[in-house]
DNA sequence: GCAAGAGTGGACCGTCAAGTCCAGTTCGCC
DNA sequence: GGCGAACTGGACTTGACGGTCCACTCTTGC
């Protein structure tokens, strides 16, 4: 009954207020982190009250659920233009602007969506197993360009487009880490220069 | 009055019974994170009482920086071994084992202690800049090392050093949180990879 | 047009958190 | 040994939080 993504017993007015309180949160944990938002505060936020959030969701554990969804369908749609050209070191510079904008426009706050929710989040069984999703999701649109580049011969032999995805990843969220407790883009932009280095070194 | 590491007007007896306070601080919050933990369950953890806490610390703002001050001396003592050599490629390989064995240790769970820390806290400014600080003194080995290789001509012209351990560390970072994400040492182990790749491309 | 059920508002409750307070004990020092 | 300060125990207050409940209003399908 609860956490249902598709109109099955909701109508449109209804999805709409659900869709209201999942913004709402997903906004203030990402700026304050999740135990520090209270669901007094979202219903404020989004103008809904208590009964609707409980229509719509178990709990509030169960709201955290839409919320990594939502933030993982953002992070992925804000990359969207640059996700399916990785199959260059072009392509993959141009991503690199795009990931270091998303963090500028933000000042330095909050860091990735993704990696802090995952960070707070990952000791609990069922959020961390979506969240390993979501970044399995994430790490697809890099697989996929490497194993492109690999196709036409451009990879050295023997790399493994799965293990280069892991290592730029890890980079990113080791970046963003960095940059939102510095607050300066500048580890971000150390981080995913290696990166895109070491993808580099696997060609021939 | 408060957040007096040295024995000023403590005596032996407090000083040990504000220790303990600090370590079961410190290992909850390792375990569930800062805001999961309430000053009850650290109590009951350390044998101590509300009067002691507050005694010692103006109040859970202050046992947090505490336990950042902590958990920053535990993991530099843990790599205190290998952090005086990293001055070589082998010497950074030593690291590489000590810092993977050490996730190991805790079943890829909790990540980086600091920065697991950091993820949560780095929204408040006065852990922010703690940690900030404890990221500085981190990288602060791995300059010593790269300045040592710079000085005997190892690293080519124009290199970095303080660029190659933000680089270094965020490799770390980004891989520990994924390490725990996944429950595997695979991302920390690729991404520790790539930044020793990194630095021996800046080498000759 | 009229049920049935989706959607809504907000009062209410139990729990547990941080923080206060005070009475009592131990310690360091003269 | 005795005085003051450090130290300790735990009852207590206050408030916020997640969660429940019920009365009420819209929407929709027939």
């Amino acid at each position: 009954m609860t956490n249902v993504e598709t109109a099955s017993h909701h109508t449109a007015r209804g999805m709409a207020t659900r869709a209201r309180i999942v913004a709402a949160a997903a906004d203030l944990m990402f700026a304050a982190g999740v135990a520090a938002t209270s669901l007094d505060q979202v219903l404020a936020a989004s103008g809904t009250s208590k009964s609707q959030l409980y229509h719509y969701f178990a709990g509030k554990d169960d709201l955290v659920l839409a919320v990594i969804r939502r933030q993982t369908e953002r992070v992925l749609a804000a990359q969207e233009p640059h996700l399916r050209q990785l199959d260059s070191i072009a392509g993959l510079l141009r991503w690199r602007e795009g990931v270091i904008d998303l963090q500028r426009l933000h000042d330095c706050v909050g860091g990735c969506p993704i990696g802090s929710l995952a960070a707070e989040l990952s000791a609990s069984p069922v959020p961390r197993a979506l969240l390993a999703e979501s970044f399995q999701r994430w790490g697809s649109y890099l697989i996929a360009g490497f194993t492109a580049m690999a196709g036409r011969g451009e990879l050295a032999p023997g790399t493994d487009p799965a293990d280069l995805a892991v290592a730029v990843l890890s980079a990113v969220q080791g970046g963003a880490l960095l940059t939102k407790t510095t607050r300066s883009t500048r580890p971000l932009e150390l981080a995913l220069d290696m990166a895109i280095e070491h993808v580099r070194r696997q060609m021939r």
